[in-house]
DNA sequence: GTCTATAGCAGGATAGAC
DNA sequence: GTCTATCCTGCTATAGAC
């Protein structure tokens, strides 16, 4: 579901289509989720939100650098959505924008989800030494960058536009001050504290 | 058609929902678009697309400093989302990520005028002393922040999203070498030359 | 050119056999 | 629990009267 979504949006996206592409009748999805289409897109977009996420720790924990590793995560955005053929990389994003108006029930949904994101990612900044309300915008600004420039490139069939926004937002956490200047011991070694639990 | 599209979308958008809003039956409009849905929707895009490049030098002339300039718009955009009741203020960043994939047509139309808006805010950084290159990388952060950011105020009804990316952005612009340190004789006296004609 | 009526079709959701 | 057949509602688009 999240597939469809991701690329097609919650309107365009069929209870029909999505059987045919999950391999069972459209009875099924209604037994599993009662409430129909609506209930489907939610799990979904909890679902990406919670696996999303884990992506933030894996991608800047081995670089040093924290500016640097921002950069290379939009780097690798960008690689990966030219490779898929520019489907989007994000169904929230995709889905939020379009039902945020007309559906109550799902926007709350993705009012969690983003939620879930800053809090997580605020966390992690914080562990890798910004301080708490410098984390949050961060996050906030960081998230902002990558789903406009995922729009901006899917649109122009394009990297630019997710090279540009990772080198505008290197830079501009890299003018934040760090309190802890990232001992080097913490670094490359696996994983840090704060983000293994998902959400709720 | 425009105000549907910014906060439903595409595909949620009826042709009998947009005759009844613009006051005309469906008959009509098939009339005067012989594309049907798809040509007014591109239309629509044309149309707001060059509306809004124009805001750009509106925006960010009475401001001496281009960093606080850009502040300062994030702040106007996200005073105006917060009055609008958080309708979307653009129907190309809410549409795009909906039809990149399944409507090539409207695409390329998304594509066209996502390129005018580069062009002519790189021409208007550029004039405002920036590099060329450094311009054009310029307006793709600024552009895609704004949309992101957009996204997410939507979802989550807050103007955060939006201050902390203009917060973000005019740190980037501000980073940015600047040639001509603007002299005070060009700014506040109105328009300048290079954006006063409107895109093919 | 403007509007009405309708054709043709697809989508979401359900009932009920297995 | 799984799947089939179907209802109903909505949409896009058109034909044709004014």
């Amino acid at each position: 579901m999240a597939e469809l979504l991701r690329s097609q949006g919650y309107a365009a996206t069929g209870i029909q289509q999505l059987a045919e592409a999950a391999g069972a009748p459209t009875g099924s999805i209604y037994h599993h989720f009662k409430g129909g289409k609506r209930a489907v897109a939610a799990a979904a977009l909890r679902h990406t939100g919670a696996a999303y996420i884990q992506l933030l720790p894996l991608l800047l924990d081995p670089h040093e650098d924290l500016a640097t590793g921002v950069e290379a995560a939009f780097a690798q955005a960008a690689e990966d959505l030219e490779n898929t053929g520019w489907a989007n990389m994000c169904p929230v994003g995709t889905v939020t924008g379009e039902i945020a108006d007309a559906e109550p029930e799902l926007r709350a949904v993705a009012d969690e989800v983003i939620a879930s994101w800053i809090d997580e990612g605020s966390q992690y900044l914080v562990h890798r030494g910004l301080s708490p309300s410098d984390a949050r915008a961060a996050v906030y600004a960081l998230l902002g960058a990558l789903e406009g420039a995922f729009i901006l490139a899917r649109g122009q069939r394009s990297t630019e536009p997710l090279l540009a926004a990772g080198h505008a937002i290197a830079t501009y956490v890299a003018a934040l001050p760090v309190t802890t200047p990232a001992s080097p011991s913490d670094l490359g070694v696996g994983r840090e504290a704060g983000l293994d639990q998902a959400p709720t």
